[in-house]
DNA sequence: CAAAAGGTTTAGCTTTGCCTAAACAAATTT
DNA sequence: AAATTTGTTTAGGCAAAGCTAAACCTTTTG
């Protein structure tokens, strides 16, 4: 496994984020990089050559096995680093997003095996995502929105997507974590939003757009 | 103080460590940055224009105050993460020096500040030399060289020079670390050998080349 | 002091990676 | 089915960094 430049690796990583492993327009390819068409039809042409992705011109990219793995690589450099600076440095799970962007492009595999034991080998970080193991495998995705909740159901918060800033600061002022349970006292069906009860029996409404990038499991 | 490409600060470091905060010649840092001359004149042209080296054409180039703040900080961010995979990670004294070379091109002043706390901040790294403070001050560079002790000195070791990884393999053996405390048993005037003697009594000889990487003081 | 040697700079070329504008293919609408 | 819109690719540029070869200063040496 040789070793890619950060632009290569931010689209193996783009790849596997829109389309896992099927295939993904040009389009959307170039919006989740932040560069335009004709930039992604290039830095494809590259990853082709190398044997990553399988092009299909006018119809899309696909990620190979081996691009898959890379793919899963970073990923599981990206969420390790992220817990690492949640958990021993104190980040808010806001900050870490940015810098784990950079550290997960870092070259060596004995610290990524070496940072996982020191942090006791997880398999979520700290917004509830999945890290990819060493070996390939990938631990479940937990939870659903709590949209596909009903009245009355006691939940556990599991996961959060990552929405922006203000998402996150919405949540801490809620005093919403991971691990935290809630009952769903009511429902609006005027605007979706959703009513929950914490612990302490404190009462609040969550929108529909914080709402849906909140994902529990019953309890 | 805006960001910097890898390339530039790796100009920076090698500028700094070169001639701190006098004059280099181009060839110098040709050698030390691993680059052709005339790639060297480009890259200090680029520096120049951003100010943070002062260039005289044919005579060399000097680090700006502001270019020496910046080498600073690359130095303490390399420092701190040798010292997190040493202490953190059980890295060997070694093999952390090309990751830290990766890992201090992070860009994040928060995180290197919450890493120096988490490391206790440290003022000397896994090898002895100094990490530079946040306020730019340089903790004072321990030691001398085993040379300039004499015969029945006591002596700790408190640094080594990188000398590449046969060396540290030499150190290893010979169960020499940073603190560890000998006596001077012997001097060769021949090739100017050393022997010491260890706190257990144990008697062995040292290379002129191992012994100018090793530096410590009188105790 | 002139000439050779050594180090430095310029010139011109390469690659990576991005851009805009124009051409082209596919999908959608009329 | 033709026309318009949308999405993709090609063509041509630009900047960062590196390289080689040639030109050009300095310094050293005969």
């Amino acid at each position: 496994m040789k070793t890619h430049s950060e632009s290569e690796e931010n689209y193996i990583k783009a790849l596997y984020h829109l389309g896992g492993e099927s295939t993904v327009g040009n389009g959307a390819l170039a919006q989740r990089v932040g560069a335009k068409g004709s930039s992604v039809t290039q830095a494809v042409k590259r990853l082709a050559v190398k044997g990553l992705v399988e092009v299909i011109p006018y119809k899309g990219v696909k990620l190979t096995a081996q691009g898959v793995a890379i793919a899963k690589h970073i990923l599981r450099k990206h969420r390790l680093w992220e817990t690492f600076l949640v958990e021993k440095l104190g980040f808010g799970w806001e900050e870490v997003h940015s810098v784990a962007e950079q550290l997960e492009h870092v070259q060596s595999p004995k610290m990524v095996e070496r940072l996982a034991e020191f942090l006791g080998s997880p398999i979520h970080d700290p917004h509830g995502d999945p890290i990819p193991q060493s070996d390939g495998a990938v631990p479940p995705t937990l939870g659903k929105p709590l949209q596909q909740f009903s009245m009355s159901d006691r939940l556990r918060v599991v996961r959060v997507e990552d929405a922006g800033p203000d998402f996150f600061t919405q949540l801490d002022t809620l005093k919403i974590q991971l691990g935290s349970e809630f009952t769903i006292e009511s429902i609006s069906s005027f605007d979706s939003s959703i009513q929950l009860k914490s612990n302490d029996d404190a009462l609040f409404w969550l929108s529909h757009s914080m709402s849906s990038n909140i994902y529990a499991i019953a309890v």
